[in-house]
Parts: C-alpha cells; structure tokens; sequence
RNA sequence: GGGGAGGUUCCCGAGUGGCCAAAGGGAACAGACUGUAAAUCUGUCGGCUUAUGCCUUCGGAGGUUCGAAUCCUCCCCUCCCCA
C-alpha cells in the first residue's frame, strides 16, 4: 500500500472538497498501520437507466480508492429510489415503484463493473436495512435531527419560503442516506458537490450513533460536451457509456481543448503527474493538442467497448476528417433497375436526410458529393444499375452496390 | 371553493383578424476557417419533383368570418394568489 502521503495525491485529484483532510490523512495512516483498508461509500440512485460519462466521474474516484487497496462500497439506494432524491429539486419527485427501482439497479450494475473491479467491489441495497428498520426505530433516527438543520438545505429552504410543498418523506431522504454511512461503518463516502449536504447527514448521525464520522469527499459534476451545462441527458450534451464506437470516438474528439483536461482529469486513468507532462507539452507546442485528444478518446472507447474498437474508430476517424476519405464501413444499400431516381428522394427515403426538402437544402448548400463531384443541381437524377458513393456533410455517407 | 395567468413550430419565447410557416434566442444541420477542434463568420432550419404554388401546424373539438395562432362556445391541461 502507498504511503498516506502518496494515496492523499491521487484521491485529491479532481476532487472539490476533502472533509476533512486532515482526518482522511489520520485515517490512511491508521488503515497503513493496522492493514485494514477503508470502506469507501458511494450511493447510487437508480433513477436513471442510462449512464453517460457524468456518472462515471464518481466511480472512477471509487476504482482509484479501490486500486489503493480500499474496499469500494456500491450502494444501491433502492430503498430511498422509491423516495427519490428531493437535491436540486423544486418540487416533489415522483416516487419510483419497486420493479422500476429493480430494473434500473440491474442496467447500472452491467455497466458499473466496466470502470470497476468486481471482485474487489461490495454491492450492497440499502433495502437490506432500511426494510428491516421498525418504525420505532424510525422515528429514534428521525430524533437525531432536526427540521432547523434540514431547511438549512437550499432547495428546501426555497421551497419553504416560497411556500412550495415539502412532502414530510422528502426530509427522510438525507436522513436514511445518512444513516446509510451508519449501517455501513463507511470511512469515506463520495459524492457530487451536489451531494454535499447529504453526504454531512451522514456524518452527523455516525457521531449521534457514537460511530466515528466519515470523511466526505465531493466530486464536480462533469461539464457536458458543449462545455458549459452539467452533463444531463435533457440538455442533449452527453457521452453515453453505450455509445458505440464511432460515436463515442468522434464526441470526444468534438469537445474544447479546455474541457479535453477537465475530461483527462476527471475520467482518465493515465497517472496525475504523467497528465502534467501532458499538459506542459501541448502548452509548449511539443504535442499536438489533437493527439491528446485521440489518446483520451481512444482509451474511453476501451473501457467501454475494446481496445479494438478504438483503434478502428481512431483510424476511421482520421480517414473521414483527417485525410477525407470515405469510411470502411458504411450503410450500403443495392442499385435497382434502369430508371433513373431523384437524388432528394432518394436521400430522404434512405435516411440521410429527414425529407427530400432538407435533402434539397443540402444541395444547394453545396454538401452532397456524389463520387466524389459536389452536386448543385436538386433536380439531380441517380441512374439505376450503378455504383455510387454518396456523401452528405462530412459525416454521412451511403454506398449503392451495382446491379 | 373563490380569483388570476397561461398552453405557439425540437426547446425557450414574440405574435392578439389578413403583410404568419409565424419575430428573437438556443439547439441542430450545412459551408468557410481548423487539429472533424473549440471560438468565429455565413447560410439553412414543417412537408410536398422541382413551387410570386399547394398542403399541414399555433392544447382539443366545434363556431363566427371572404379570411383566425389571433374573436366566440365547450372541453382538457399547467401555474399563481386567496380560502
């Protein structure tokens, strides 16, 4: 195990907030001393069935922890899913029902053992506990706080002044993810910045049930591909983590330089001080920031797909833009009998374009090449029984295969 | 229960009888520039075989009118204030 000093580096990188440092360095000493790992919490709440590269920010803190030699401790929140997390909300959430809460548990699992290491990882459901608590039992974990400290919250807080609702479950939610970190005995638990008030519950009701507090660790949440926004499924600006391939490739590669970092920072596995050098390299003109690009692209689409995938799409990659070229792989369709067809219909009906008059919009913008000639007249007509490579923008493109 | 505001094209949002396929912004797409960068600039952005043309669209259903997103009736939905 690496010296407190050394595993304090590598768990600061990126993070927001260490609270409290000084007790986390306490800890990794006591862990070195004693060869007893930490147990580092994570909550996830299954609420939502698509991962995308923001969600991965959180797990690739846990995987570094648990390349450390700490225990990572997967939590399920089915339990407070069905409540449904009120942060950042102005209103109430809609509770999810059990199945929902199941089915979407299971689809982060798939994916979650991509970054993680299984074998190392304890999965656990908060339904384990929490079902079995009594409601006497309730209502002494409800006593250890209180309504003051629960509106201290921002969102509650908004909510309460703007005489908005405020279901009496909402303000159970901390409390159970809190006392999640008591029923665990969590040392560390991570989260969002999002996440800060929360995970501090937690900390409070390991001292209220004599436990020692765990140290909270936030992480920012990762900007999407336009730079700005969190990445969020409804702002349309994200990675997924199914992506395929080509398309995971090629949105990495479309992001700011600026936001490249961000992304090697938060996401990459390549070591902090190697990043540096990186870094200073592309600042000095040594290394194109495009190379750094690809190399980041190229290891994400590894992790979730294969390191041949990422070599395909990388070499594709540069074909289509770098040296503009066509594609090896790329929807083909067969020629037909002699009449000739209209080039705008032909594009809609084989979906390269929504409608013949997007596909008539395109032309004349000058962006359908036709073997390699840049069409200009809409009234173009394909001939059957012929070979054709067609290509609309830079990205799309079609082959139609000879009779 | 009472009072008020509102539902517009992918999103936000203007439009209050014809000049409206509907301002503006965002997103998206295309072109230029590049490192497929980002930023910027330009253009496009309901559909229709080719259009000073036709069709569909402004919560839903009817109606008034030569003509409605705009007026009327009923209905559905959202939000705010009071109780």
């Amino acid at each position: 195990m690496p010296s407190a000093e050394e595993q304090l580096k590598t768990i600061r990188r990126g993070a927001v907030e260490i609270i409290d440092e000084k007790e986390l360095a306490a800890l990794l000493e006591k862990s070195i001393k004693t060869g007893k790992p930490l147990r580092v919490k994570a909550g996830f709440d299954p609420t939502a069935p698509d991962l995308h590269l923001g969600h991965t920010v959180l797990l690739q803190k846990m995987k570094q922890f648990q390349e450390l030699g700490h225990e990572a401790v997967f939590l399920i929140g089915d339990f407070t899913g069905m409540i449904g997390d009120p942060t950042g909300k102005s209103e109430t959430r809609r509770s999810l029902t059990e199945g929902e809460v199941r089915d979407n548990a299971r689809t982060y699992l798939d994916q979650v053992f991509k970054i993680l290491d299984k074998d190392k990882t304890t999965v656990v459901y908060n339904s384990e506990w929490m079902k079995r608590l009594t409601s006497a039992e309730m209502i002494e974990l409800s006593a250890r706080y209180t309504v003051a400290r629960m509106l201290e919250r921002d969102d509650f807080q908004k909510r309460f002044r703007g005489n908005l609702p405020i279901s009496i479950h909402e303000l159970l939610y901390p409390l159970i993810q809190g006392y999640d970190s008591v029923a665990l005995k969590a040392d560390v638990e991570l989260g969002g910045t999002d996440q800060k008030f929360n995970l501090l519950v937690g900390r409070d009701l390991q001292r209220a049930y004599g436990l020692p507090p765990q140290t909270v660790l936030t992480m920012p949440l990762l900007e999407g591909t336009d730079g700005v926004q969190k990445m969020s499924k409804s702002l349309g600006n994200t990675i997924g983590i199914s992506d395929p391939p080509k398309e995971m490739f090629g949105k990495v590669m479309s992001i700011s330089d600026d936001l490249m970092w961000r992304y090697y920072e938060l996401l990459s596995d390549v070591a902090t001080d190697e990043l540096a050098a990186l870094r200073r390299a592309t600042r000095a003109g040594d290394l194109n920031p495009k190379d750094a690009k690809v190399r980041l692209a190229k290891e994400l689409v590894a992790r979730y797909h294969s390191g041949q995938a990422a070599e395909t799409a990388a070499e594709e990659f540069d074909k289509v833009f770098k040296d503009k070229n066509v594609p090896d792989d790329m929807p083909t369709v067969k020629s037909w009998g002699p009449e000739p067809r209209w080039i705008c219909k032909f594009l809609a009906d084989n979906s390269l374009t929504d409608s013949s008059s997007a596909a008539r919009r395109l032309i004349q913008q000058g962006a359908v090449v036709v073997n390699g000639e840049k069409i200009a007249d809409v009234d173009f007509q394909l001939t059957g029984n012929r070979e054709y490579l067609i290509k609309v923008g830079k990205k799309r493109f079609l082959k139609i295969s000879g009779a």
